[in-house]
DNA sequence: TTAAATTCCTGTAAGC
DNA sequence: TGCTTACAGGAATTTA
């Protein structure tokens, strides 16, 4: 599922192609997947509009536009932001597609359609809340482990759940939380508010670690996710814990828990992570 | 405010 | 082989 590393390599990716090009049409075919506005005023307010400056915040993708206006692409568990040539074959599930002035198509596919697409001024959408309060970038410079610290601090449900709560720390996502509690050797099933300070800050540093070698390796492939070219990532080959239930830990050779927390699938070591 | 449960959705894999 | 069923989960929504 697309995590912040996956966001953040389409993004990279797409910027420097999307920049400056021009919407020339708009095909909406699952009008459903636009959360804001009306469908009808979607596609009226985007065609035409020039591409600026395309960002990563948490999850989410921000593309402004010549006005002031943001649209906005989350991409759920199985959303694909795809840039192509019109002659490649529309793919089943492909729910939008913007024709650009470069004779290229943007098309956005999701097959569990749980991603979505909005437009609108940044004041319209946060202050309509169409997005979501977000917390800090977790791998930000500025952003410290006695921040996490203290958005940890009070906290009594599982630290897993806080780690996937995008308002205590954007853009982690479940492959991600399980990683970065292995590396830190701590388990996803304490209460997050009991936490000690030298154990938060391993567990702020991997995170840091998890997400940037994710980037690095261009996001993981663990099911649907691809880049904006159709292409694969690599992380799902490095990975330590995440969908290893069963099988032996990589660091004790003892078999790894499988729990579920939240209704969320959670791989661990009972031996090294305390 | 927090936390837990429910809902959305369909391809895939397991079970019979 | 072919059918049914459980499962995967991000986040909005509902309920306590």
């Amino acid at each position: 599922m697309p995590e912040l590393p996956e966001v953040e390599t389409i993004v990279q990716d797409l910027r420097p192609l999307l920049q400056g090009r021009r919407v020339d049409r708009v095909d909406l075919r699952f009008p459903a997947i636009v959360r804001h506005p009306e469908p009808e005023a979607f596609v009226r307010e985007l065609r035409g509009r020039r591409l600026g400056p395309l960002t990563r915040r948490g999850k989410y993708m921000l593309l402004e536009l010549d006005a002031p206006l943001l649209l906005v692409v989350h991409l759920g568990m199985t959303g694909q932001l795809l840039h192509v040539v019109p002659e490649e074959p529309l793919r089943a599930h492909t729910h939008a597609i913007l024709s650009l002035d470069d004779g290229t198509e943007l098309r956005y596919r999701d097959v569990r359609r749980f991603g979505r697409l909005l437009l609108g001024s940044e004041a319209e959408l946060v202050g309509s809340r169409k997005l979501p309060k977000l917390g800090p970038e977790p791998i930000d410079p500025d952003f410290k482990a006695v921040d996490l610290y203290h958005r940890l601090q009070g906290r009594k449900a599982p630290l897993k759940l806080l780690l996937l709560d995008q308002a205590v720390v954007a853009g982690v996502g479940n492959i991600y939380a399980d990683e970065s509690c292995f590396r830190a050797r701590v388990r996803p099933d304490r209460p997050a508010g009991r936490l000690s300070r030298p154990r938060t800050a391993r567990l702020h540093a991997a995170l840091r670690d998890s997400l940037l070698e994710g980037i690095l390796n261009r996001g993981s492939s663990v099911a649907d996710y691809v880049d904006a070219r159709g292409a694969k990532g690599r992380q799902q080959e490095v990975l330590l814990v995440y969908g290893r239930g069963g099988e032996p830990c990589f660091k004790c050779g003892r078999p790894l828990a499988a729990i579920r927390l939240g209704g969320r699938m959670t791989v661990f070591c009972r031996t090294c992570q305390r």
